[in-house]
RNA sequence: GGCCCGUUCGUCUAUCGGUUAGGACGCCAGGUUUUCAACCUGGAAAGAGGGGUUCGAUUCCCCUACGGGCUACCA
């Protein structure tokens, strides 16, 4: 069975460029009728926290992405162990003793020398005695991986055929000084139990693919089929970790971005498919498809979710948008209403506030010089309220007559004498729901 | 510095050596609507640079430039 997983480490808020990653899982798996599986990667007891789990989640659910199955790697301590000691048995596990400082050095060496920086495995030559030393003066070391230098080859989903020298790469070490497991191990552990059979990551995991094969080859497990997709960048191609402040989910959910134009946008950007809007998540499942992605870095604007956002607005039951609507105090008899007048007029939810304090208070008038005659002709002749569906159509006829005005002449002096601005919805279904006009006095 | 990947309209991209270089979003203009939005039609808009290979290169190869990633006892 298709078995995918979205694997975020419980450190921080899921923002587009994680989401991009969640979402292409959750399709590949939704298509192929298989499982989507949300782990949370928190060996790092550190960083992680609790309120990162409950917020990822909420996330997720906001956007409707239902996993089938939350794992958490810190229950799965034990099978880490037991895949340690297999490789310890394997003679493809070994210990080293260097601090972090001496590694930082011999780095810097090997730069300097135009040498790639790679651990030069000096602990794989220690003698039992040395070791012991070593462990005694300086405590547990870490456990690294040896890898079996040689070109790793695996056919990506997007980037095509892609091979690895492993000797380019340093032996990963797999478990800190402090015992702790590191994520290199137990991805791929989990991958193994969970039977996940499709990964898709960032392509800033192309490296850690390149070992992690050797360790599930050498684990005995079934090696999954990679791909890996650019990373965004920002409008000018700048990073966007730099971005990423205001680029969570949370913030774009707070500054009114649709759940659908979110999803619709980031199904395809930086694929060769055209961006459709989808309403629908079936549709969205159906017109997906990651061979269509390039390997090149994408680039994100933000600004591109806002006309998706208001087309999905535009056509939006009122039914859908009932409670957001009293909550900014539109009364029960004027809220269908008012909500079908504005959807038109808006780009998110956000703009019916200032829409409703328009049509409550009134606007202050906007008058041209060369209008304000004929504005206040106008309104002379605009009867008292209540007003009604019909009330624009007889006003702005009588007024025609009296002044000789039309057209765009006509009524856009009107339009912005009553609303304060040139835009907005029609004007005949504007007036009745007009509460005050400062125009008028 | 080393190792991966990339570079076509503003943006996401199509093109399996011969095309008027196509589409989508955005943008601009016109139309429609007695006003706004929506909608319809049209338009502007692109192969990083330099070498090869070839009758012919956006397409294949090399170099350069530029961009992204990795190069952790993070994930």
């Amino acid at each position: 069975m298709t078995t995918t997983r979205f694997a975020p480490s419980p450190t921080g808020y899921i923002h587009v460029g994680n989401l991009r990653t969640a979402l292409m899982n959750f399709l590949i798996a939704r298509k192929a009728g298989g499982q989507f599986i949300l782990r949370i990667d928190d060996t790092d007891p550190e960083r992680s926290k609790e309120e990162y789990v409950d917020a990822i989640k909420a996330d997720l659910e906001w956007l409707g992405l239902h996993w089938d199955r939350v794992e958490r790697q810190s229950d799965r301590l034990d099978r880490y162990v037991a895949a340690a000691d297999k490789l310890r048995d394997m003679g493809r596990f070994y210990e080293a003793f260097e601090t972090p400082t001496e590694l930082d050095l011999k780095r810097k060496k090997q730069l300097n020398m135009g040498k790639p920086p790679v651990y030069d495995r000096a602990a794989l030559t220690l003698s039992d005695e040395e070791r012991e030393a070593l462990r005694a003066e300086r405590g547990d070391g870490v456990w690294r991986f040896k890898l079996e230098h040689e070109r790793i080859e695996w056919e990506d989903g997007i980037l095509g055929h892609t091979s690895i020298d492993a000797a380019s790469v340093s032996d990963p070490v797999l478990i800190r000084g402090d015992g702790q497991f590191l994520y290199t191990l137990a991805s791929v552990v989990d991958d193994t139990d969970m039977g996940v059979t499709h990964v898709v990551r960032g392509s800033d995991h192309v490296t850690n693919t390149a070992t992690q094969i050797q360790i599930i080859q050498a684990l005995g497990g079934n090696v999954p089929s990679f791909a890996h997709h650019s990373l965004l960048t920002g409008p000018q191609g700048e990073s966007l970790s730099k971005r990423l402040g205001t680029l969570s989910l949370r913030d774009l959910r707070a500054s009114g971005v649709e759940p659908m134009a979110l999803l619709s946008l980031m199904a395809r950007l930086g694929s060769a498919d055209p961006v459709e809007l989808r309403t629908d998540m079936a549709e969205l499942i159906d017109g997906f498809d990651i061979t269509r992605f390039g390997a090149a870095p994408t680039k994100f604007d933000v600004n591109d979710l806002y006309p998706l956002t208001a087309r999905i607005l535009h056509e939006r039951g009122f039914e859908d948008v009932k409670d957001q609507i009293a909550d900014i105090g539109v009364p029960d008899d004027l809220a269908e209403r008012f909500w079908m007048v504005t959807r038109e007029n808006i780009t998110t939810l956000n703009d019916l506030s200032a829409w409703w304090a328009m049509f409550r208070d009134g606007a202050e008038p906007v008058i041209d010089d060369e209008d304000k005659e004929f504005v206040a002709e106008a309104m002379a002749l605009l009867p008292e309220g209540p007003y009604d569906g019909e009330t624009w159509d007889t006003w702005t006829t009588a007024v025609k007559e009296a002044t000789g005005r039309k057209g765009r002449g006509l009524f856009m002096p009107l339009r912005k004498a009553l609303t304060g601005q040139s835009h907005g919805p029609d004007m005949s279904q504007v007036l009745p729901l007009l509460q005050n006009i400062k125009s008028k006095d």
